[in-house]
DNA sequence: TTGAAAGCGCTAACAT
DNA sequence: ATGTTAGCGCTTTCAA
């Protein structure tokens, strides 16, 4: 690390060798006298030689990195992706250059164009909004698919998506999440809903109204208070829904963010989950497990979300013609306290 | 997008014009006739040239990335710090590359390999280790100060540290946090710690103690609990501090995850925080907040760390020169239910 | 105002 | 088994 830095040339000078032939023992590529490698390795060694990246991605015309755009990663819903794919980028040693879009399509596309200019090996992608629901999405996705990067799409599935991905079932884990409330005794219910134009959240709702009406219950149109996956939000159609005379049995919400705004409504109109009213959520959040909070939820398993899409991204750029991968992660229920209210 | 990737090479060819001159409008270096420049920006708009950034970073011999090391993105803690990072990267146009160490030191290492490889403009770095406490942390130690790059230091001080960085006065907030109890009617008080081998646990014990001095009492080795920062630990040592005959008054947690063990703890036990003993954390905890749970703590703006970590290394890349900085992020106290426990 | 040419540090095809 | 050479796509003197 000390002094200037030591280039290929310096270290075939010094062994009085070519640089071609310093190369080749780097890259164990073509053959080299055993004794030249090791007076070569001696002096990179002792040198502490470093190849430059720079100067290996622009002769190779490629590079390690990946790309990782997110909406959100301040959301653990992200940051746990977040770190499984750091751990398989470790271990498939690959750069993340990362990008947290914050839901903007502006600074996705800024996040595509710089990667583009950077030849990266593949992009993640939790795409901040659902493509073909406005003008300016459709110009991106049809720009997208002219690109030859693999892309891999993380959660936020959308109509049409033409992508590897990594998704979750959110019409079937909603229809389950609307069957357990049933099982436990609850028969009216409200759905605390996201932004009505992703696809994941017409899912949600459309799953939990199918689950509600094979159990013979019709979800109401005023029981659903139309969302958009923020706490800010979620609180205040919490309390408007805390504020009726009749409180439904019991209340499904739609992602992490969601289920927050809620229990700040509850606390703030002094109201306990399980007693006043049950819930059920998407999304875990362990701090409530923590607490022993008698809180029910469908999820899955973000780190493994992660994990999955960087694999499926080098199993992309191991095969570029083979088919369409969808990894559909696994949803798991978690029931406390979703009971009937006992409180009248 | 389209089709194949035209290079400067093309531009000039399709303007008739040299290379050099597509170069300097595209750096707006040189002079170049009006007409000419029209002529190649045409040209550049019509078939989307992008110059490569691969080329571009060889060239001049610099990058416009800066590596991000951390410990641990899927704690709130750190991730909220990598928001407020990504926030400003993007207002400066800077990529980040990103690694977590998971507080391995050995990845910790490899992240530096690469970043030096890569020619960073500089590295921000939450190191894994309070480096002056191993043999092996010494000599990364050594090295990192050879190393060109600037560097700038989050949150994990440690004796001599020798760069810009941005801290939190975790002596005065701990002494801070003794008084707090103090005056709020607690007595007997007992900490849960955070790894003795690191100088932010040190101080905060320190300065936790010197508090309770300040106010005549006398911080007994049996009511500290030496932990690991960690989840896990805090909630065993809880466990046990939880079952002595004698509870104490207050209980003193060294940051968010000996926080959130404690409470596993209390669930567990059954217990209540500000009915039978009473709590003052280290860090925010968003979702005790919402739930309105009787926590109190002393903290830092997380986000605000992260922005401020970014604009130290933008100022020292400019001012190579400059007297280091040392930025410490202020500390707030919120307070909630730390009286003395009302049961006894 | 523009062009020619060297160079950034490495790889890879082709010779030898 | 090793060297020569021509790139990779851009920047940057130096000339013209």
């Amino acid at each position: 690390m000390a002094g200037r830095v030591i280039t290929i040339k310096d270290v075939a000078e010094m062994a009085g060798v070519s640089k071609a032939t310093v190369s080749r023992v780097m890259n164990n590529s073509g053959y080299v006298a055993a004794e030249t490698r090791r007076k070569i390795e001696n002096i990179m060694e002792t040198y502490d030689y470093m190849p430059s990246t720079l100067a290996v991605n622009l002769s190779k015309q490629e590079t390690k990195v990946v790309g990782v755009v997110l909406p959100e990663i301040e959301n653990t819903f992200y940051s746990d992706i977040l770190h499984g794919i750091t751990q398989v980028a470790d271990e498939l040693d690959l750069s993340l250059v990362l990008f947290d879009t914050q839901n903007n399509l502006e600074r996705e596309k800024k996040a595509f164009r710089v990667l583009q200019q950077q030849k990266v090996r593949g992009i993640i992608l939790g795409p901040s909004v659902d493509y073909p629901e406005t003008e300016e999405g459709r110009e991106l996705l049809a720009r997208l698919k002219e690109y030859s990067v693999p892309i891999v799409i993380i959660d936020r599935d959308f109509a049409n998506m033409p992508w590897d991905a990594v998704l979750y079932e959110n019409y079937q884990c909603s229809y389950q999440a609307a069957l357990e409330l049933y099982k436990a005794g609850n028969r009216k219910m409200a759905v605390i809903t996201g932004d009505m134009d992703m696809k994941i959240s017409r899912d949600r709702l459309e799953g939990f109204r199918k689950g509600l009406e094979d159990c013979g219950l019709t979800l109401q149109e005023e029981d659903i208070y139309y969302g958009d996956f923020l706490i800010k939000r979620s609180y205040e159609l919490s309390m408007e829904l805390l504020s009726r005379k009749e409180l439904p049995d019991a209340v499904y919400t739609s992602n992490n963010q969601t289920t927050l705004g809620f229990l700040k409504a509850m606390n703030e109109k002094r109201m306990v989950i399980g007693e006043d009213i049950a819930l059920m959520g998407n999304d875990r959040i362990e701090t409530l497990d923590i607490l022993g909070i008698p809180f029910s939820c469908v999820y899955r398993d973000n780190y493994e979300m992660g994990r999955m899409a960087l694999r499926l991204l080098q199993e992309r750029v191991k095969h570029p013609k083979k088919a369409r991968n969808i990894c559909m992660i696994p949803y798991q229920v978690k029931l406390k306290g979703s009971e009937k209210r006992k409180k009248k």
